[in-house]
DNA sequence: TTTTGCATTAACAATCTTGTTAAACAAAAT
DNA sequence: ATTTTGTTTAACAAGATTGTTAATGCAAAA
């Protein structure tokens, strides 16, 4: 038992999952549909996986994590200068971000429709990145100190890069049919909107 | 017949229907529940309304429309100055997601979930909003040319004003749980981000 | 070889959800 | 007064979806 056959079957499973609760939804998804995207039977996820609520709750977990880690890509590399830092954060946060497209929609979703469920994860969450951005502000603090840059609050800076990076990803296929020529070619449009956002903040930190 | 209990009672179960739709999903909702919550029995919503699915397609065609004018509303006063229009018009916008916070992800989703429904919808709306930005990029351009402002593209600015507005709100209770006591007064919290929105935009148009 | 324990299948049970229908009812028109 | 028209209710039908179970298979351990 427990060979790599049914960790397979599993892995399976899983993956098939993911696909379908990212695209449609906790209520959306169907666990019969799953099971055929896995080529496994109907009676088999459930034997894995008891309740199609557990399995949810695996993806969940794992998707939550990967947000959070993706929050941590906008701190950038400490030891770069300040400047060259939010660049590199911004940039690896979009990277992220489309490495992931589907990942921001599902969380929102999932937060919004059964908010009671995180709040103790959230509160645990929220003081950790609370010291993080505590570190980084003392140092926009100084460079603005020193002239270099404007003083900002950057947990509002933070709501601006992830707005600028997310919404891309998010609306996209929303805007995608009314933007006419300048999404067409999605690789082309994602590079210039990646440049367009790096640019849009690096204004609102420049010394005036 | 057709006094004003009945209109009433109509009335009743759309707005229960948009609550519920909008919070919950197409797939989410139920019948059941949207009578329930507007005290009529089950039978008479399908009554009135024959399927959950005729009932949906109800409340989409108004919020696709009102989605659509909100983005009429970035444009802002045609007889201001541009910088002083730009401005309105990102203020215009931002008071609008705020009368209609959850709107974008409701017609976000429902995009994502049959975007082949709307297809035909959109190619119009596409055609439309082209030509209203060329408009406005015209002026702009005369603008830059002009030493006024920054030469910029116009649809990407739109594209920042609606990431920055609209994820304020869509993912308001995503962010408010680890943002602290930023966010802990809302009514506050939304006047700084309106505000941190216009100046972001601002910058990113002002001549260096 | 037999036993043990997990894997697998097929059939089914229970529940939920949408939607229908027939009958009762109310109000207005004839 | 009776017919007509539209409203309301209760009961039910149909189908989908999740979850269970009993029987069977199969591979390793004893």
């Amino acid at each position: 038992m427990d060979n790599q056959e049914n960790k397979s079957k599993e892995q399976l499973i899983l993956a098939a999952a993911e696909q379908e609760f990212l695209t449609k939804g906790y209520d959306g998804a169907r666990t019969i549909s799953i099971a055929k995207a896995s080529g496994v039977t109907h009676a088999m996820l459930h034997y894995y996986f008891r309740t199609k609520e557990q399995l949810f709750e695996r993806i969940v977990d794992e998707k939550f994590a990967t947000m959070s880690s993706s929050m941590f890509a906008i701190m950038g590399d400490p030891l770069l200068p300040i400047v060259e830092r939010i660049k590199g954060g911004i940039a690896a946060h979009f990277d992220f971000v489309a490495a992931n497209p589907l990942l921001p929609r599902f969380v929102i979703n999932e937060i919004v429709s059964r908010p009671e469920r995180y709040e103790v994860l959230y509160k645990r969450a929220g003081i950790v990145l609370n010291s993080v951005y505590n570190g980084l502000q003392a140092e926009i603090d100084r460079a603005a100190e020193r002239g270099e840059i404007e003083r900002v609050d950057v947990k509002m800076l933070f709501i601006s890069i992830m707005s600028l990076n997310i919404f891309t990803f998010v609306a996209y296929p929303f805007m995608e049919p009314i933007m006419g020529e300048l999404m067409a070619d999605r690789e082309r449009f994602l590079a210039a909107r990646k440049a367009e956002n790096i640019e849009t903040i690096l204004r609102r930190i420049k010394k005036q």
